[in-house]
DNA sequence: GTCTATACTCTGATAGAC
DNA sequence: GTCTATCAGAGTATAGAC
């Protein structure tokens, strides 16, 4: 990654990144070009590799910045609040990410299913140290009786399956759903009535 | 595909699709090289295009031969058994084929989630068809009053994404448990109460 | 800073000997 | 049926003009 200094620099290595994180998502690294992103972004091939040293690094930075925004709903979960509300919150936050930014779910899947090469020790130190603190607090509301008792861990994967679901398998979802519903909508109500049954004490 | 017609024809495209499995699934369409294929083979590459006719034509085959693999415990859904012993033993089939199949799993899921650009048709018609008849069975259930109502669709989808979870997800599942944990085991326990919960009229 | 032209590597597929 | 050798095309990256 380059030290981007003025606007004009900041600007194109912004729309090379949204051009990368469209071609990265629906065709994996591999499957992704450089003329391909070229291309999105409306610039040469070569202009590309002047503010990125290499495809990796542009990928790499992706994936990067992507891993924050991921994480923040459940950096959000509070310990002080009301048990029930904070992991609801926490899925409708998660299940909102899938709608809005589907393409950034897309390629943290693709990456994490190739057995995350490129970003092994975050998966093995930021995140899981993330889950292992939130698990605390939820088991500590399972021991209060305030929340049903569970596998705390299990319960954040069945929120991260249950939601971006809806963004990974999006082709899926729509041609079995047919034309006329709204996914996301659809997934809201059912997953409050799940959650609400699941967790009721 | 070719028309394998003596036994070492047909093992040796058995050895190729095997290899292929663990390639494609590790790497994606466009990740995976015929080189690798042929060296997992322990065949010449020349070879892999001497019993199919492209890489192409080897992916394929191996997209067919999972479809109907992964709808069979879908399909063995029985309208006249006990409602939520059916929907639970189509929960525990599908773990257990995400447990015993993973590669398939993965090879499935980078498919969707590039837009199952060689399995469109497949989606829009066998699989689409075949939940729409089951969701018609759910939705009986449910004006019987035997499981609790909700969207039959969404609860398939559910089945879908919390079982294939724990095969694609794999490398961030095992890395947030940490070791002398039995992933499945744990998801099995989990996903016995969570469904008890949730289909209870 | 940006472009054209190009070097070099990888990879899918084929030719032809055995 | 299987191998060695090789072609043709695609793709990443660089050189060098402007």
């Amino acid at each position: 990654m380059p030290r981007p200094m003025t606007r004009i620099q900041i600007r194109n290595s912004e729309t090379i990144l949204e051009a990368a994180l469209d071609v990265f998502s629906a065709h994996g690294f591999r499957g992704a070009t450089l003329d391909q992103i070229a291309e999105v972004a409306g610039l040469s091939k070569p202009n590309l590799l002047y503010y990125f040293p290499s495809k990796e690094a542009i990928h790499r930075t992706l994936l990067t910045r992507l891993l924050s925004t991921w994480l923040d709903p459940l950096r959000d979960m509070d310990a002080a609040g009301d048990p029930v509300a904070e992991v609801m919150g926490y899925m409708r936050r998660k299940l909102e990410l899938s709608r809005d930014y589907p393409r950034e779910s897309r390629l943290f899947a693709i990456e994490i299913l190739q057995g995350a090469p490129r970003m092994r020790e975050a998966i093995e130190g930021e995140l899981t140290a993330l889950v292992a603190e939130k698990a605390k607090v939820l088991q500590h509301w399972m021991d209060e009786g305030r929340i049903a008792r569970l596998d705390p861990v299990h319960l954040v994967f069945s929120i991260w399956a249950l939601t971006q679901h809806y963004a990974d398998f999006d082709v899926q979802v729509r041609a079995v759903l047919g034309s006329g519903h709204d996914p996301y909508a659809e997934a809201g109500a059912f997953l409050e009535t799940l959650y609400a049954r699941l967790l009721a004490p």
